[in-house]
DNA sequence: CGATATCTTGAGGAATCTCAATACTAGTGG
DNA sequence: CCACTAGTATTGAGATTCCTCAAGATATCG
């Protein structure tokens, strides 16, 4: 059914590698249509900044290719990274009137953005995409719980451990291997969202690397050696 | 409208404090009713669990009276509080098949309890309820994105002087004065939710005190003297 | 009023941060 | 194709914050 759906789309969304990992995912016909009327595809390079904390909130994204970061700002310019977004992650859900952090692009990124103010419209007709948001918010919500943990009593291996297993979780998710993947982002970026500094990060990433954990072949790619032996060392349970 | 169908309630939520703080205020008439029906008043002392983290998770709760912390650990012992709840949250958002972190009687509390599929089932049927959850989860994400930065990037002090001011402003949303409240919970709970020890909670406290940020008349009772400074230590923007 | 738990204070230690130097990587222009 | 440059990552040494352990003070409850 959905396939059939799928198969005599419109427009971008045809092809969309994205769609199956999204909330699109969860529409189909007439209903998907309405959904994709409200949408404009848009792209940012690396390192651009897609909107500011504070900003009035009038867009919501849904990410179809590359990495996102979102960012907390202390007046003094400490920085505390709330998550990093990739194909199919949506952003924009818990915001009032104003953005309650920046977002920016960690790759080169492509998004489908929607007006806020429509697509609330659109989520009172469609109750299937509410649920589908709400069954989002929750999981997001269970990974904040995590992160608090992690960011509250977790030593600084603990923490990058835990990032590398989440990280693969993604990979895998993603459909690539769950042992070796790609890290798009710097290490300072990693810092930001572990609590740590980039020093401290990168003593961890050695002992990781010299104890066997892992191993770094080239550039940006991680190999799990041990994932259940890191898995302990990051309190898993 | 909402006065006359509360007026004509039967049963515990016809004087119940916690309505229009909870998700049962944006429901009125059959709907309300069909909500109540599947409702069951449980109440608990101080210091006992309602549920532990990986039981599966049969109820979500609605609380009415008295605060809960919830608690995730570590293999090891360390533990996180990830919140405190009190009159009107929500308790059981977010989980799977089974509780992801345990929960437990801060003081004596008084709950709605209800069958977590049971309440599915009616989610589906009353849209008004899910957006009201959905905003609810929604407002949820934001705090604990704060609370990461909290965790992630703020000194002992700012960690303090931030949970203070969280806590005036739950005071007053629950119509207490904004400036004097009551904290419930032990300096031990407080520094496992600020990732600190007891120790440096203590310490934090008595800075604060002693620069004439806050007073501490008797037992739990805390005063804000000086709010706006307070901010500005938390790191308020 | 006494017993027990909680809170506060103090001293020393450990983990992480800061600052600084060196090594690596990727992109650029010769 | 290779050297150069700018940015990023790693490593090292010392400083700082917070933690640990221990004692004393205060509060709470029977």
């Amino acid at each position: 059914l959905r396939l059939f759906a799928r198969d005599t789309l419109m427009g971008p969304c045809a092809k969309c590698g994205a769609r199956d990992l999204s909330i699109c995912g969860s529409l189909s016909g007439d209903d998907f249509h309405r959904f994709t009327e409200l949408m404009h595809e848009v792209s940012f390079h690396a390192g651009a900044t897609l909107f500011l904390e504070g900003e009035p909130a009038y867009h919501v994204f849904n990410v179809t290719a590359g990495t996102i970061k979102l960012v907390k700002l202390l007046p003094d310019g400490r920085r505390q990274i709330t998550g990093f977004l990739s194909v199919g992650d949506f952003l924009g859900l818990g915001h009032d009137k104003s953005y309650s952090y920046s977002a920016e692009a960690v790759t080169d990124v492509r998004l489908c953005r929607f007006a806020r103010e429509r697509l609330d419209g659109l989520l009172d007709e469609l109750p299937t995409l509410q649920h589908c948001l709400f069954e989002r918010a929750s999981k997001e919500l269970a990974a904040a719980q995590d992160q608090m943990l992690l960011l509250g009593r977790k030593t600084a291996v603990e923490r990058v451990a835990s990032f590398l297993l989440a990280e693969a979780g993604r990979a895998e998710r993603q459909g690539g291997a769950a042992d070796e993947f790609q890290l798009p982002m710097a290490r300072n970026d990693i810092a930001d969202y572990l609590g740590l500094t980039s020093e401290t990060v990168s003593r961890a990433f050695t002992k990781l690397k010299r104890e066997g954990y892992i191993s770094l072949p080239q550039g940006q790619l991680v190999r799990i050696q041990r994932r259940d032996a890191l898995g302990e060392l990051a309190g898993a349970r």
